[in-house]
Formats: structure tokens, C-alpha cells, sequence
DNA sequence: TTGATTGCAAACAATTTGCAATACT
DNA sequence: AGTATTGCAAATTGTTTGCAATCAA
């Protein structure tokens, strides 16, 4: 939080509420928190987007959601995302470095992975 | 194209300008095209949507924005995008399927690699 | 006390829809 | 000919803003 910011309980209900879910709509806010009003969750939503906490998408339905990201410090981590539901899940193993080996030696390139982002289908998705 | 579909000069000027941009605006394609009405624009752009064609997204800036998602028939391989002069080189090796493989048997994530790009930097850039 | 935050209501902007005219096959 | 597509204008929805009251530090 920034400084001359205040913590108020609107502000702490929606925080609690995204950070567990990850992935949410305006109306998921309003569904599980209560004495917050939409004026509010719009500006705090915008100022994460503005800090780039979490990022604003429109799916394939045409819902527009927001999916939080976790940023940290670690490297050779890569951020697995699902196709289906739209979440981002973050893996860091030593096989990433063996990519970026792999691309480094035999193609000549260097591999960007702080901020990898890679897609598929998740574990959840793949079953359902 | 889908069955029961017409090929108009409007939805020809769309598809011209999006697959070379990859990355754009409402607003850019009226600039970039004429003789396309918004409506149009709107209906073509949310049937790309529904195809998985495209995706929306709004960035930090609160812009909204397509970006045009390449597909191709080739499997095994992995796009490398550099940051600094923007070309995409495309590789087909083993190690992807090393990387495939990885994924799905030590983190449960079927990896997309029909159409995965992933960006660093490239040997002409590394020395520049 | 001081400045940030809230929430209502109003303003605004983006997107969708109805429908008659038009273009594609 | 028959059906999909277009584009205007109107309707709708999503989002932002002004402002007075309230709350956190």
C-alpha cells in the first residue's frame, strides 16, 4: 500500500476477497463482500490495474473478469496459463534453466523468464 | 471461414489489417481501413472472439485492446519473439516435447505449444 | 484536525440491437 | 432468389466523475 493511503474495512473486504480467488468478476465482489458499493470496487480495482496487480480480460463469452497476479522474487520460474478458465498458475524448477540453456546454445536466443507466460490447459479444466 | 459465411469488402479490409498488426485498437482499425462502419467492426471483432481467434484485453492504461492469436499446423515448435527488434523466428525441435512432457507429468499442464511464443532477445540484437 | 475515502446520482463512454437497405453466392 | 451482412440510430450496459458526508491517521 502506498503512502497517504488509508486501510479502510471496503478497501480490506475486497483485498481479502481477490487475493483467495484469483479470478473474479465485479459482481463476484459484490456477491461476497458486503457494505461495499460498486463505485468503490471500480477504484480500487483500477488502481491494482494501474499498479498492475492484476489485469482486466474479456473472455471468449464476453464477461469481462480480473485475475490477479502474483508477483515474486524468484527466478527461472514460468507462469503456466489455462486456456479454459483463465487462470495463472507459476512453476519454478531447475528444467526451465534447461530451456533457456537449451535456446541459448542451440538457437542462438536469450530467453526472457522473468515473465514467461505460457499456455495450455490446467489440471482442473483437463478433467471437467 | 465458417459455412453460410459471405466474404464482404468490409470484413476483407478487417482481416487485411489485424493479421499484420497482431496487436490493436477499435480505434486503429477505423484509421486503417475505410468504408467500415463500427458496428461492423464490433460484430466481426466478437465473432474472432468467440472463435479464440483473438483475445480482448485492457491494459494498464484502461485501453482496450485485440491482440490476433497466430495458429498453424505444425507441432513441436515454439515461437521466438525478440524484444527489441520485434521479429518472431519459429523453432521445431525435440527439447519441446522434452518441455511438453515436463510440464504435464511434473506440474499436471498440457502444455499449447501449437501456438506458444516466447520472447527474449536475439542473436542479432545480443551483439548490437 | 487533516486529508483520503466513500457512495449516491448524474454523466459519460463503450458496446449491442432492431431494422430496412444492400451485397454476396 | 435467397440469405448473410451492413450501418444508422436508438437502447443498453459498463464505467467514471462531482460532490457532500464520513472515516482513518
Amino acid at each position: 500500500m502506498k503512502k497517504n493511503e488509508y486501510m479502510t474495512k471496503q478497501k480490506r473486504a475486497i483485498l481479502d476477497y481477490i487475493k483467495n480467488v484469483n479470478d473474479f468478476t465485479i459482481k463476484d465482489i459484490e456477491k461476497n463482500t458486503s457494505g461495499v458499493g460498486t463505485t468503490t470496487i471500480y477504484r480500487e480495482l483500477n488502481k491494482l490495474i494501474k499498479e498492475k496487480s492484476i489485469i482486466k480480460i474479456v473472455n471468449d463469452k464476453g464477461i469481462t473478469r480480473y485475475q490477479f497476479i502474483n508477483h515474486c522474487d524468484c527466478k527461472n520460474h514460468i507462469y503456466l496459463k489455462c486456456n479454459l478458465c483463465g487462470k495463472t498458475e507459476h512453476i519454478d524448477c531447475n528444467f526451465i534453466n534447461d530451456l533457456k540453456n537449451h535456446v541459448m546454445k542451440d538457437h542462438s536466443f536469450i530467453l526472457a523468464t522473468e515473465n514467461l507466460v505460457v499456455t495450455g490447459t490446467c489440471k482442473k479444466c483437463m478433467k471437467g
